[in-house]
DNA sequence: CATATCATGTAAGAGGTTACATGATTAC
DNA sequence: GTAATCATGTAACCTCTTACATGATATG
C-alpha cells in the first residue's frame, strides 16, 4: 500500500523508533511517558497502528522473544515519512473538558453537586502538579549532568505540563468567589 | 431505540435547546460560542446528533420555517436524558497539542524551523488571549447589570480559558531560554 | 441577476474507546 | 500450582473529520 498521510499518533511511534527496536508493549509505555501527559493515546491503536506501518513498509517485525515480545524497527521509508510528518506545520490543540460543561450547565444540578465535583477534580489536578513539581528537579539534574537536546525538549513539555496544571489550581482557587452571588 | 447513553455533545445540545427551541444552524452557533473553546465540535456532528435524537424521542423537530429552518424542542425524555447525564461525574479532559509533539521530537528538524513554528503558534494563542481580555469586562458588566446564575458559570468558563491562553504564553516566554544551551 | 450567506444534509473514511480473548512467564 | 502481570491482539462500536451536494434567500 501507497503509504498514506501519516497521523500524529503513528508519527510519534516513528518518533521512538528512531532510537532503536522497541515492542508494542514498550511503546506503550514509551509514549505513555513521553507523551501521554499531552496526547491520549492507547494500547489498542498502539497495536493497530504498528500492524499498518508494517504493511506499509515503515517499519519491520523481529523475531519474536521471550513472551512473544516482538521487536519493531524503523525502515528508511519510516523515517522518509516521519521526516515528512514532523516538517508539517502542526495543527492547533483540542482541548475535550467535560468539567467545563458541568459547569455551563450546572444551573441544572441539584445545590451542593458542583462543589462535590469540583472538589473531586482538583483533587485529581493537584496531584498531577504535584507529580509535575516532583519530577522536575530530576530532569533539570539530569540536564546538567548530561546535556542534550533531547532532555531539553522533554523538560519543555514538563514545563507547558506544570504551567498548565498550576492554570487549572489557580481556576479552581478563584471559583468559588466567581459562582457565588456576592453578599 | 432505547436511547443509549448521551454522548456530551448531544448532551449539551440538549442542555442549550432548555431555554428553548433552536434550528441546527442556531445551535452550531451557540456552541461553537458557549463551550467551542474548550469542547470541539462540528456542523456534521450536530445535525447527525439531531437527526439521532429526534428518532430516539429526546426531541421532537418543528415545523420548516423560512429557509428550511426547522427547529428542534426539547421533550420530556431529553431533558430526562440530560438531568441523568448531567447528574454523571464529568471524565477528565482530554488535551491533544501537536505543537507539543513537534517540540520532542525537534532535533528531527533542520535548525531554526522549530523557531519559525513555534513564532506561528505563539501568534495564535496571543490573539486568542487578547479575545478572552476584550469579552471578559462585557461579560462583567453584564453580569452587574443582571445578576444570574447562567452569566456566572459563563464567566467561569472564560476565567479557564483567560488562565490557559496566559499559561500558554506564559511558557511561550520561558522556551528560548530552556531550548538553547546556556552561554 | 450575480454573489454571498444561510441552512440542511450525506458519504466515506479515519481515528479512538472499551471490552474481551488468549497465552506466556514470573513470583509466591 | 495459583495468582499477578506481561504481552499480544481482535471485535464492535462510536465518534470525528473532511469534503461535497443542494437549494433558499438576502444584498448589491
Amino acid at each position: 500500500m501507497p503509504p498514506r498521510q501519516l497521523n500524529a499518533t503513528a508519527a510519534s511511534l516513528l518518533g521512538f523508533l528512531h532510537d532503536g527496536p522497541l515492542t508494542g508493549w514498550d511503546l506503550v509505555a514509551v509514549a505513555q511517558q513521553r507523551i501521554g501527559n499531552f496526547w491520549t493515546l492507547t494500547q489498542s491503536q498502539v497495536y493497530r497502528e504498528l500492524t499498518a506501518m508494517a504493511a506499509a513498509g515503515l517499519v519491520t517485525v523481529g523475531e519474536p522473544e521471550r513472551r512473544d515480545r516482538k521487536p519493531y524497527s524503523i525502515t528508511d521509508a519510516g523515517r522518509a515519512a516521519f521526516a515528512e510528518w514532523i516538517e508539517r506545520e502542526p495543527g492547533r490543540e483540542q482541548i475535550r473538558f467535560p468539567l467545563l460543561l458541568t459547569v455551563v450547565f450546572a444551573g441544572h444540578l441539584p445545590p451542593g453537586r458542583l462543589d462535590e465535583i469540583l472538589a473531586a477534580h482538583r483533587g485529581a489536578h493537584a496531584a498531577r502538579l504535584a507529580d509535575y513539581r516532583r519530577v522536575r528537579p530530576e530532569l533539570v539534574a539530569a540536564l546538567e549532568r548530561t546535556p542534550s537536546d533531547a532532555l531539553r525538549h522533554e523538560l519543555a513539555t514538563l514545563e507547558f505540563g506544570l504551567r498548565y496544571e498550576s492554570a487549572v489550581m489557580d481556576w479552581f482557587e478563584t471559583l468559588p468567589g466567581l459562582l457565588r452571588p456576592k453578599a
